[in-house]
RNA sequence: GCCGGGGUGGCGGAACUGGUAGACGCGCCGGGCUCAAAAUCCGGUGGCCGCGAGGCCGUGUGGGUUCGACUCCCACCCCCGGCACCA
């Protein structure tokens, strides 16, 4: 028999080709029944190839939908580009190629290559943010959340990037003050934007985190980026000149008797109202100098403390003692009330100003059990020196001094929160125009929905202007008519954040073209929340937030039905070489291209899947892929040399689960079912590299039972033999898409495995008649035994003193327990 | 400082709700095939002691709970990520 070699190169576009024929992908979305919405990230059309993240991204995101379809779900797996943004613009300024051109390229480049993946991409339903069939509804959004009252522009401090031109949301700052997009340092600036009012949200995105099957991690992030603290605010009566209050946030106000001072934050809008005026100079220059420092060098950590005092007093809400008022920089304007109140006390930050400007510190709450230590107590513990309280636990004193507060109208019961509203605009070319008009008589008006979209103009001057969009520049676009009054006005000039377009485009996908609507309400009924979420855990706080907000706000306006975009969400790790990120400038980037030339895309999806635990990613080894191209050569060579039995008889399913007499066949039998389980649930939650090992072990058997260089033994049964490669090469369907088909179409089957039904596995099967049962003395293993199922523990435990060694190890001693987990262990204890 | 995640053979990585630690693979060792090599097939492979049967040790460290702990509890150490003068 002659043997046809294993080749990739072949196999592999041939399938593709068919596929593509057979149109094998394109989701009935209207007629599915069992609807499965496997979703990856989109991306950014870049002119490179693909890299190793984009193949270990989606490969095993695409075997996974495999599986899915084969397990009986109507897998809908689309693709789209994220497409416009910061990269194609700059290369434009640098280049003169406009973003439209570039963009338009590097889409067909990047389809190209993803088409060489072999995933089941529904390539019918490609979207393109940057396309106004997209924008137009980007807008739509824009306008009503606008409407909403969730769309406004106010003047604010914002991030400002230098090297990119153009302010950023808090969340695309990184580390305090690194943008996220070219790592310039940023900077503060005073500016009139358009915001999203995220906040509105803030308690929903947090609780609503509970519910989601997504990983722990990304969770805290978002629950940390949203920042909830409970607390009171406290209004302080400042003494003379007239009724003015101040109010400040604390999340301790057990500790009011602890006050020795107030704190405004240098910004606060009552400190030239309340400041005297033999301070006031002082106080200006103070503030002066605070304005110039930078936030970061403000609010680090190990910068010493420095205030100043105002000159006025404040009255203490229940002990009446009149308070000083100060002046400090720690205090932050954008947090709470913008200030605070000093308890040097018990507040680590409190008492090293308290040190530094040497004010005085009260001990009001002493520790219950531990003697004080140095610095301030910041735990709970008994209260003292506070009047009524005193003696209390300082736990139990909160509600009632709040009440207290309450019923003297001076405090109540507070949330803040460290979730900032989302910045929107940007002064950047490449992006959806904002759909605003700005008339002098109307003031701020919306473009009517009917005339949407406003296009992006082709023809602009996109060269980085001086903080202002290069929209600006094309009096063409800024000229209109007020859609109110009908007199000349301006359009707003600003784009609006990428992350506007990505964080809607899940229900776009349902119907890319749809000219009427951007979306219909009853796919997204069927089809949402998306099933199965997959993409980089560097969207924790960015697209996975804004998706989520703007799906409630959605739900509010009306739009849609459901409280959440993504049920199920995981992230891929990391794979680097030698331990490092790959990257250009290092010089050690792994180019698939290399590896697939080499050993074909299913040999390098399969290795990506087998060889790192899919969330935690690691490090790249030519000697994995090699590993793993030379184990589909063994399933191929098994299927070659055993193929013939499919030409004997057809595949008999009951084959399976019939009773076998030899100890080998019942043997098979249990590795084939043991397999298949493995397989089954291990792919269903994504831990691939188990769930290959599963299918490794059945291939494993078969060599076994019948030696590959040897004729078929007499003593195998064919029927089961025949089941066994059957289900082998269905599982190797989402492990090499490509080599399955081949395999597939090599035993007389039509079209793809990806049709076929994934394998059945029998629990009863795994319930063997006999089992092993492990025979400890004082939990060390000592002995096993092979037993009938099923024993009770009395004859396990009696049958375990009597087995092999165990009379001589036990050497008469009594014993004095037995544990027995039936089926499994006995443990005996001497 | 707070919040997550992690630490298991030479390596990548397994281990369900506490029940035979190291599945599967790489590497290595041995064997078959070959004039030879590659490829491939078969066997072995946590460490230490022992000719052997077997014994002891072993999941970052130190304690604890338990008949039994990678798994649970307490106290630490180290690595990765996020947040952070957030009151």
């Amino acid at each position: 028999m002659t043997e046809d070699r294993y080749d990739p190169h072949a196999i592999e576009p041939k399938w593709r080709r068919r596929w593509e024929a057979m149109d094998l992908f394109h989701a009935d979305l209207q007629g599915a029944e069992r609807p499965c919405y496997a979703l990856v990230m989109f991306a950014y059309p870049s002119g490179d190839r693909l890299h190793v993240g984009h193949w270990y991204h989606y490969g095993p995101a695409d075997s996974w939908a495999r599986f899915r379809r084969m397990r009986g779900w109507d897998v809908f797996e689309p693709w789209g580009f994220d497409a416009f943004g910061l990269p194609a613009e700059n290369y434009a300024v640098k280049t003169g190629i406009h973003p439209r051109d570039s963009t338009e390229a590097n889409v067909a480049n990047m389809i190209e290559q993803l088409k060489a993946m072999g995933a089941m991409w529904d390539w019918g339903r490609t979207l393109n943010t940057s396309e106004p069939e997209y924008y137009r509804w980007t807008q739509w959004l824009f306008l009503q959340l606008h409407e909403a009252g969730l769309a406004y522009r106010k003047a604010a401090p914002v991030w400002w990037c230098p090297v990119d031109q153009t302010v950023l949301a808090n969340e695309q700052v990184l580390e305090g003050n690194v943008c996220e997009r070219c790592g310039a340092t940023v900077e503060r600036r005073d500016l009139t934007q358009w915001f999203f009012r995220i906040t509105e949200y803030a308690d929903e995105l947090l609780e609503g985190l509970d519910d989601l099957e997504w990983p722990d991690r990304t969770k805290a992030l978002q629950r940390n980026w949203i920042g909830r603290s409970e607390g009171v605010e406290i209004d302080w009566k400042v003494e003379d000149p007239g009724e003015r209050t101040i109010r400040t946030f604390t999340t301790r106000p057990d500790t009011i008797y602890g006050v020795t001072f107030l704190a405004l934050a240098p910004e606060h809008e009552l400190v030239e109202e309340i400041v005297r005026e033999e301070h006031r100079e002082e106080v200006a220059a103070y503030r002066a100098r605070a304005r110039r420092r930078s936030e970061i060098e403000r609010t680090a950590v190990e910068t010493e403390k420095s205030g100043v005092f105002t000159g006025a007093y404040a009255r203490h809400p229940l002990t009446g003692e009149a308070i000083p008022i100060w002046v400090a920089d720690f205090v932050l304007a954008t947090y709470g009330t913008g200030a605070i109140q000093g308890v040097p006390g018990h507040d680590e930050r409190d008492r090293e100003f308290a040190t530094a400007l040497e004010l005085p510190i009260e001990t009001v709450i002493e520790p219950r059990e531990a003697t004080p230590e140095e610095g301030a107590y910041t735990g709970h513990g008994t209260v003292v020196d506070s009047g009524p309280y005193t003696g209390m636990d300082s736990e139990e004193m909160i509600p009632e001094v709040i009440a207290e507060l309450a019923h003297a109208g001076q405090g109540h019961k507070t949330v803040n929160y460290r979730l900032r509203d989302w910045l929107v605009s940007r002064q950047r070319y490449w992006g959806a125009p904002i759909p605003i008009v700005h008339c002098d008589a109307c003031g701020e008006v919306a473009v009517p929905e009917e005339e949407l979209p406003v296009e992006l103009p082709y023809d602009v001057d996109f060269s980085l202007g001086a903080g202002k969009s290069p929209l600006e520049r094309s009096e063409a676009f800024l000229r209109t008519a007020c859609p109110e009054c009908g007199e000349p006005a301006r359009r707003d000039p600003d784009t609006m954040d990428t992350f506007v377009d990505s964080s809607w485009y899940y229900f776009r996908y349902l119907d890319p073209h749809d000219e009427e609507k951007p979306w219909d309400p009853e796919l997204v009924a069927k089809w949402l929340p998306v099933h199965m979420y997959s993409g980089g855990i560097e969207h924790a706080t960015l697209h996975l937030l804004y998706s989520r907000f703007v799906t409630k706000a959605m739900r509010d306006l009306g739009h849609v039905g459901i409280d959440e975009p993504f049920a199920r969400l995981v992230h891929q790790g990391t794979i680097t070489k030698e331990g490092a990120r790959m990257s250009k400038s290092k010089g050690n980037v792994i180019s698939p291209d290399e590896y697939v030339a080499e050993y074909g895309a299913d040999a390098f999806r399969a290795y990506l899947m087998f060889g790192f635990s899919y969330e935690e990613g690691g490090d790249w080894k030519d000697e994995g892929i090699r590993a793993v191209a030379g184990w589909l050569q063994r399933v191929w060579r098994l299927v070659d040399r055993h193929g013939h039995l499919f030409e004997e008889a057809e595949v008999d399913p009951g084959a399976a689960t019939r009773e076998y007499e030899g100890e080998a066949m019942r043997e098979l039998q249990l590795v084939r079912h043991r397999s298949v389980k493995g397989a089954t649930e291990d792919l269903e939650q994504w831990s691939f590299n188990t769930a290959i090992a599963r299918v490794m072990e059945l291939v494993n058997a078969l060599y076994q039972v019948a030696p590959i260089d040897d004729p078929f033994p007499d003593d195998v049964d064919r029927d089961l033999f025949r089941e066994c490669l059957d289900a082998t090469i269905r599982m190797m369907g989402p492990i090499a898409p490509h080599l399955a088909d081949e395999l597939w179409e090599r035993i007389g089957r039509e079209a793809s495995v990806v049709d076929a039904a994934w394998p059945e596995f029998d629990p009863q099967i795994l319930r063997t008649e006999e089992v092993t049962v492990v025979i400890q003395v004082n939990g060390k293993v000592r002995e096993e035994m092979e037993v009938e199922r099923g024993l009770s523990e009395e004859e396990l435990g009696a049958r375990a003193r009597e087995h092999g060694r165990i009379p001589e190890l036990l050497d008469g001693k009594p014993v004095r327990k037995t544990i027995v987990v039936p089926d499994r262990l006995v443990n005996l204890v001497v």
